[in-house]
DNA sequence: CCGTATCCTCAAAGATACTG
DNA sequence: CAGTATCTTTGAGGATACGG
């Protein structure tokens, strides 16, 4: 394997430790709704509304609060227009490319292999 | 990017929609526990006292079925020895490193920029 | 259309004690 | 050493109604 958990440490000593930065990055783009909600926007900009409908199952409040999340983290970039009705739009960063970057991989290989997970 | 989230759900429908194994397993290998005692092990071998130690601030309630989730979902193996006092081995599966090897980069990225993004 | 505000529930997670 | 059993807590998350 090209990375183990003990050089990450090691390279960073208190990363991943109890309550430290890593950990709390890692609780938001990690969290159920995170993901979903970064996958989604690796299909490109999209709107609230969109984002409702792709996410399957994310209620108002939960969309609400991950999106607030990561634009808070520079993850996602939030533009509202000043129109009538409003319209508003999110999309990946340049952070967040680069993170989705090294996610997407692992989403495939994990949606490759769940039923076979799970048939167990 | 090389991979998007509309490729993924087009490649196989229902992937990734609410209820369905892709969330399951998303639910257990991107858990807040079960992440790190994935890490843990690609430092190799650990028995249970080594895990519950590297994985800062796990309690043996958490340890215990995180362990046995990712056992049952053969990502991880478990041996027993008969000795007294008992001794016990956690170990990746060769499906628990095709996972961690897709993981760890993600990891790493993380680890490297999660200062930054909490200074805001 | 795009959210915020409020209330409420329940399951995940912690604490503690105990055992093969 | 490596867990299990039991009780309690808490906050993530859902439902609903309303506001800009």
């Amino acid at each position: 394997m090209a990375v183990s958990f003990r050089q990450l440490r090691e390279s960073a000593p208190g990363v991943f430790g109890d309550g430290c930065p890593t950990r709390t990055v890692l609780d938001h783009v990690m969290s159920k709704w995170g993901v979903l909600v970064l996958m989604a926007l690796t299909d490109g900009t999209a709107r609230w509304g969109e984002l409702k409908r792709t996410v399957d199952g994310v209620s108002e409040k939960m969309l609400a609060s991950t999106l607030r999340t990561l634009v808070d983290d520079g993850l996602v970039a939030r533009v509202s227009y000043p129109e009538v009705p409003p319209r508003v739009e999110y999309s990946l960063t340049a952070r967040g490319e680069e993170l989705m970057a090294r996610m997407m991989p692992l989403m495939a290989w994990i949606g490759d292999n769940a039923d076979d997970i799970l048939a167990r």
